[in-house]
DNA sequence: AGCGTCACCGTGAACGTTCACGGAGTGAGG
DNA sequence: CCTCACTCCGTGAACGTTCACGGTGACGCT
């Protein structure tokens, strides 16, 4: 008999028994007979009501863990395949994850809400890292690729300084004299300014004087990875070889070079980042800096396995982990 | 001062303040000194407090509404895909989506662990309806692709009959002489027995009596479809024009027939289903039959809008929607 | 001195469910 | 008739947080 929202209380008196008696219909309980549970169930039904699962979690001392994820965009496969990743490691543990992508929208107001329905927040952010542990609120962050420097934010980061040096190398043996390199827009340039990526600042460090400036900046998708390569090869028609920022855009590149009649990779070598199982079925097959995902995804979950589950008093300021990516050389290099 | 588990009241008591003093704390709320604040927030951290997400969310009566989304896997991008749309159209209402895929799993039990989380879950399901709804514990389910024949089910179909028998005509008149079909073993066969798909008994019911046989079963993936085509081939060597499940076997199908030296379209035509962004990007180009995912994911968010914030008693046993798949011709057929 | 204002802080009472009990009724067995 | 077991059902007391309200000092003003 409440205003607007229809709860226990009033199934149990339009039923004529006591909330105990609704709880153990709902859940399939025994200590009910059958004709009271149908009883139940028909009045629950034609009432409208709707359990309220935060307090029956409460009630029950549930102890359900549910981790959120922030990724750049689910229009991408890397993202989504690091998400497969993820919930291939965490779903036998019993986690569940709360899926979400900053593509338009804001990263701290994103954390902020997450941070009322998860456990911890892993995810590849943009935002400033004072205001994203603000706005989680005391639940555990877990930022991808990028170090963590505030305390209440750990990381698990990507080496690209080694590999792509040792990829540089291993092109240069190959035959490549001039590199390029299609950078990605994240985060978007309205607005917010951009910012040089990692992928980028590794690249200008190996890529030699000559190629460090070949750089155009394109949106993060199939066809800013086309339009990346028209304004690179306009800016720079010696470039021989041309790293993509990821294979997404790699993808659009090869297509590209294809409509304006360039070899690939005869008369242009390229070469994503990321590893896209879907890359071997472009022709010719995409060369590609391959990230590990299910490593990236184990160990996100191991710091917030550490986390929640460690000692009383948590670990460190910032837990931090390492993959390497590898090379993977298919024909397109 | 209790066993296992860290409370506010713990917090309150170590730092000497009160409950209200510890949440004015956490949740940056006004009417507190700068020193207490960070007092509360230092001892918090020593003691390693998190909040109770649901005695929070109830006792601020907060209404916070996720939905569950159920795939069949995270690693084939019509799904990401349609949760991308998905969460396009929920995120600007509020709602959060919780991610799951029974790629290897059972269906009724990841229902029954996501009802304890989600306010409503839709996805594709393979189990027994009955025993959906069951799991369900009344949180609205909302399936894809098939049919809802129980209470408690509702459902946005596709209706592939009319897209197919006009997909398998134009094929005709583009000089189609006979068909094949390569078919998915969703749900797998180990265990469980095969069921024909609807797309099959599409295909089947239009295909003409002498293709209407020539069906291969394949896995759900990219080497699948490879797989797939070369049985097919070595089956029923005189088919001229192959449909395939979905996308993603498609261009595995694709990726086999240039190794075996078999010209697309001009030796087999081949044709998709699902209308992925990234056949695009294949040579030649995948033709395909587009599903509609902005529409099927506005869809099922307009049925749990629907349940959730309707009258007081739901609507109807079952409520179902229709999207309408379109064909997308691009080289490959 | 008296009063009001302001900044800070604490105390019941919710929120809606489940858990641990205890109790009523029935029937069988002595 | 008493006891025991069994089935079914109801009543306080949690669960851990936030809300509404009330209180206490300090300070300034008349």
């Amino acid at each position: 008999m409440s205003g607007g929202h229809i709860t226990i209380e009033d199934v149990a008196a339009a039923a004529g028994v006591s909330r105990q008696t609704v709880t153990r219909a709902m859940n399939g309980m025994p200590e009910i007979s059958q004709r009271t549970r149908e009883l139940v169930l028909r009045t629950a039904a034609e009432l409208g009501y709707r359990p309220s699962r935060f307090a029956s979690n409460l009630a029950a001392r549930r102890k359900v863990r549910s981790i959120g994820l922030v990724l750049g965009s689910l229009r991408n496969p890397y993202y989504t395949e690091l998400a497969a990743e993820l919930l291939d490691v965490v779903t036998p543990r019993g986690w569940q994850v709360l899926m979400a992508s900053h593509e338009q929208g804001d990263d701290v107001a994103l954390v902020a809400a997450l941070s009322g329905q998860a456990d911890a927040i892993v995810g590849y952010f943009i935002g400033d890292e004072t205001d994203l542990v603000a706005a989680a609120r005391g639940v555990p962050l877990v930022q991808v690729e990028r170090p963590a420097t505030v305390s209440g934010m750990h990381a698990v980061i990507v080496d690209f300084d080694a590999a792509i040096e040792a990829l540089l190398d291993e092109l240069r043996s190959r035959g490549a004299r001039r590199f390029g390199l299609i950078e990605s827009s994240m985060p978007p340039e309205d607005g917010r300014r951009y910012r040089p990526t990692r992928r980028r600042r590794s690249y200008e460090r190996f890529a030699g004087p000559d190629s460090a400036d070949a750089v155009v900046v394109a949106e993060e998708s199939i066809r800013g990875g086309a339009d990346g390569l028209v304004r690179l090869r306009a800016k720079h028609p010696d470039v021989d070889t041309v790293v993509v920022f990821n294979d997404l855009m790699a993808m659009g590149a090869m297509q590209q070079a294809q409509l304006d009649g360039v070899a690939v990779p005869g008369d242009l070598r390229v070469v994503g980042v990321d590893g896209l199982s879907l890359g071997a079925v472009m022709s010719p097959p995409l060369s590609t800096l391959s990230i590990d995902r299910r490593a990236l995804a184990a160990e996100a979950a191991d710091i917030v396995s550490t986390l929640l589950d460690g000692a009383e008093p948590p670990p460190q300021p910032s837990v931090v982990r390492t993959v390497l990516p590898r090379p993977l050389w298919r024909a397109s290099a």
